[in-house]
DNA sequence: TGAAATGTTGGGGCG
DNA sequence: ACGCCCCAACATTTC
């Protein structure tokens, strides 16, 4: 029998429309799904604690699933990906390795590293594109370089094609030697010892059969509102598909695919559906992985130069806790940052008025928001993140300017109209009418006294004047406006 | 994927 | 009938 080629697994957990897989199913007798995790090191932009959680769960339905088809997942852990690659190959005599590729700075160095050594020593290794519609290189600007706005982006994405008609899964796969062996998913110790875990499970479902599952419910329920419902926190209307990119257990193919879909059936059906501004999101995505390769240094600093001199305060750290905790009294704020906590996800809309609290009100930098989501967020996601925070703050690409501060107040108005977002979030202000709702500290001290709420005993007075904060940045942004 | 200040318009109440 | 004021509703400008 021919020796066996290894698919590396990393963040393609899924079966179906997985381009390593299938290439190495094509082509070998025996095959070896294997996920090697890095030890928690001290190196930067490792997952965090909520993104663990997730990664555990994506990688027990991975192994279920492959266990399905006769497969079964060989994970190993140690302190660098490239040693337990070679003990593997050495453990299994495999001569081709596949996988799919990653975008992240540190993981192109890694896996080109890798890939080097292994070609050095007569391995066979092929690499594909499983979870980007586009490669960042593969789109450009008519002079060659990369785009630093959406819009032309988007349309020099569509103009090229969306790929469309992904592969389903395997039905069946050859069997792992028992002399093969594995680590336990548990010894990993991605699940958190303080168990602040406990109702993620209730919200999500990682792994593939997950993804399709929430897909399918949002394409059935949600998709024909969405650019309405979409900026709504009050009501299901986004795909809440975030995570389940992330770690590739779908990808963009399978959704744009799957949305033409349900857009020709309600078609049929006489709805009158567009599909344009979710795919369109699809698309954020796209150019958040584009800048990160072309931009590698916008991780944490910010894209255009002319901002590293920008104002920031010196001494925020019980601001930032007050963040960070959903206290900082302003009920829009805290509702966003406490639904971050106790589910691992935040509505996007409200991503963008927490993050404007921070860095314009507060005067955070963005970076530390940046942190606080990556260690809280189910779906943190490099890119995506670098690409938010930095358009928040107005230090990157296709940024708000800087004179784009929102109001919380005005926000949650809009935008949670009943108030049911914060009296979900926010149980200890509840009783009061919706015009207070988002503004307590505005209630009449005898409105207050009714309800039985002090403000700074129940609730938090706010940290902050909005007015006044408010023009307190348009002055210090006016320090660094880009001559 | 703002907000607030300022400007314009037009209907209705009123003397 | 007319001018005047008030003010909501909408538009424009500014940060």
């Amino acid at each position: 029998m021919s020796n066996p080629a290894i698919v590396w697994f990393r963040q393609d957990l899924r079966l179906s429309n997985n381009p390593a897989l299938a290439a190495a199913l094509d082509k070998h007798e025996r095959v070896i799904p294997v996920f090697v995790h890095e030890q928690a090191d001290t190196a930067a932009w490792q997952h965090g604690a909520a993104s663990c959680w997730w990664l555990h769960h994506s990688l027990k339905a991975l192994s279920s699933s492959l266990r399905k088809l006769g497969s079964q997942l060989i994970i190993r852990s140690g302190s660098d990906s490239q040693s337990l690659l070679d003990e593997l190959i050495a453990q299994t005599k495999a001569t081709h390795v596949y996988w799919n590729r990653l975008y992240e700075p540190r993981h192109i160095e890694r896996d080109k590293s890798i890939k080097q050594a292994l070609r050095d020593r007569g391995l066979e290794v092929c690499s594909f594109n499983g979870n980007l519609l586009f490669e960042p290189w593969q789109i450009s600007k008519n002079d060659g370089g990369p785009f630093r706005v959406f819009t032309p982006f988007w349309k020099a994405c569509v103009k090229s094609g969306l790929p469309g008609h992904p592969d389903d899964a395997p039905e069946n796969m050859p069997a792992v030697s028992s002399r093969v062996k594995s680590a336990r998913l548990e010894s990993l110790g991605l699940l958190p010892k303080i168990r602040w875990d406990l109702n993620f499970s209730d919200q999500w479902q990682p792994g593939e059969t997950g993804a399709h599952q929430r897909l399918d419910t949002f394409l059935d329920h949600a998709v024909a509102r969405y650019q309405d419902d979409r900026n709504r926190p009050d009501i299901d209307g986004t795909s809440m598909m975030s995570a389940h990119l992330h770690f590739g257990e779908i990808s963009p193919q399978q959704i744009i695919e799957k949305t033409n879909q349900a857009i020709d059936i309600n078609k049929q059906q006489g709805i009158v559906a567009n599909a344009e501004s979710f795919v369109r999101e699809i698309g954020w995505r796209e150019f958040a992985y584009h800048l990160l390769y072309h931009f590698p240094h916008t991780v944490d600093r910010p894209l255009y130069e002319h901002f590293e001199d920008f104002p920031w305060k010196k001494n925020y750290s019980a601001n930032l806790r007050a963040w960070q905790q959903g206290q900082t009294g302003i009920p829009l704020v805290d509702a966003g940052m406490r639904q971050l906590w106790h589910t691992g996800w935040m509505h996007n809309r409200v991503r963008m008025i927490v993050a404007s609290l921070l860095t314009k009100n507060l005067l955070i930098p963005w970076q530390q928001g940046t942190r606080w989501f990556w260690d809280t967020l189910v779906d943190a996601d490099l890119a995506s993140n670098t690409l938010g925070w930095q358009w928040t703050a107005g230090c990157g690409a296709d940024a708000a300017p800087y004179f784009r501060i929102f109001n919380p107040v005005t926000q949650a108005q809009k935008f949670d109209p009943c108030g049911a977002y914060i009296r979900q979030w926010i149980p200890e202000i509840a009783a009061l009418p919706d015009k207070y709702l988002s503004q307590p500290w505005a209630a009449p001290a005898a409105l207050l006294d009714d309800h039985n709420i002090k403000l700074g005993n129940d609730y938090p007075a706010p940290i902050v004047d909005l007015k006044a904060t408010r023009e307190r940045a348009l002055e210090r942004y006016q320090t660094i406006k880009k001559s």
